[in-house]
DNA sequence: CCCTTAATGATAATTGATGCCGATAGTGTT
DNA sequence: AACACTATCGGCATCAATTATCATTAAGGG
């Protein structure tokens, strides 16, 4: 969990065998110049992606959302909407976790070092190798509560 | 977050207008009696259901876990095998978390009351009605960290 | 017991994600 | 700088998990 450079990630790829590619660095880019509190799914990526003109296939983009998210260079998120989102994951002290309202999927980010400290010392408990740590809260916002719809 | 009995869940439905049924409560009682450590997908239940005479069709079994996930009485997990898995949501202290190794799939099961608390105190803070809170780490096990086989 | 309508079951449709393959282009080597 | 090797790309076909549809059944309140 430390900051991704396109020099750093070259580095990592190249040392396993893979390579650095143009398509890679602009994924790269993406996330690094996404705000706080954003979350893209592959799907809005693509489309981020075609109206800057740096358009990229979509199979790219699942295909490059794995891989970083299991290189722990990027969170898959499981948000409320039936798809994984994406964040890049940042290091402490920006790290941070997810609060959603099932029912209108509005989802708030807060940081709690507590549960990320909980996280990182299972890990090393177990021996793994950690990648991320997500408390993920699922909930019914005050506005949901008060609403008449059904679940 | 407390434990559910035929009786609580046909009460809270009614309450709301709807229905109790059988293949609710079969449904019900297989979670309940479902060893610790378990995780079922809607397949797995249909399966498990099919095999013991008490079929029930899959898309009522696909309705009704989200009905009881949205109700708190399910847990909705999202392991490492791209569909979602159920368990019965416990109260404290049967509460627990989830490691999942990414290459393997391999998931660990750990309690860690610090990290239920922030959830819970997180929910209360914005007035959020709690249904689940779950630290899913993703991670590399010892066995897949030695292996060559690529990400 | 009856009426209203929520819930079921069977099947079709959707869709997020992956597999495939010929074409392209990084990387290490000569 | 040119080359060889092969990882990666783009476009498209395919898969599998989930949802939508709708006629039929049955729960629950009066
Ligand atoms: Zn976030
Ligand atoms: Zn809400
Ligand atoms: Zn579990
Ligand atoms: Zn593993």
């Amino acid at each position: 969990m430390y900051a991704y450079t396109a020099q750093s990630l070259k580095a990592e790829l190249n040392e396993r065998g893979w390579r650095m590619t143009p398509q890679r660095e602009t994924i790269l880019d993406a996330f690094q110049h996404l705000d706080e509190g954003k979350h893209l799914s592959a799907e809005d990526l693509h489309e981020c992606l075609e109206q800057t003109g740096q358009g990229i296939s979509l199979s790219t983009i699942y295909r490059t959302l794995k891989l970083m998210a299991r290189m722990g260079i990027l969170r898959e998120l499981e948000l409320a909407e039936g798809h994984k989102h994406y964040e890049i994951n940042r290091p402490y002290p920006h790290h941070h976790h997810h609060l959603i309202c099932v029912k209108c999927n509005k989802t708030l980010e807060f940081k709690n070092d507590t549960a990320l400290k909980a996280g990182v010392r299972q890990a090393e408990k177990e021996g793994y190798h950690l990648l991320d740590c997500q408390l993920t809260i699922h909930a019914v916002c005050p506005s949901c509560q008060r609403s008449i719809v059904p679940i």
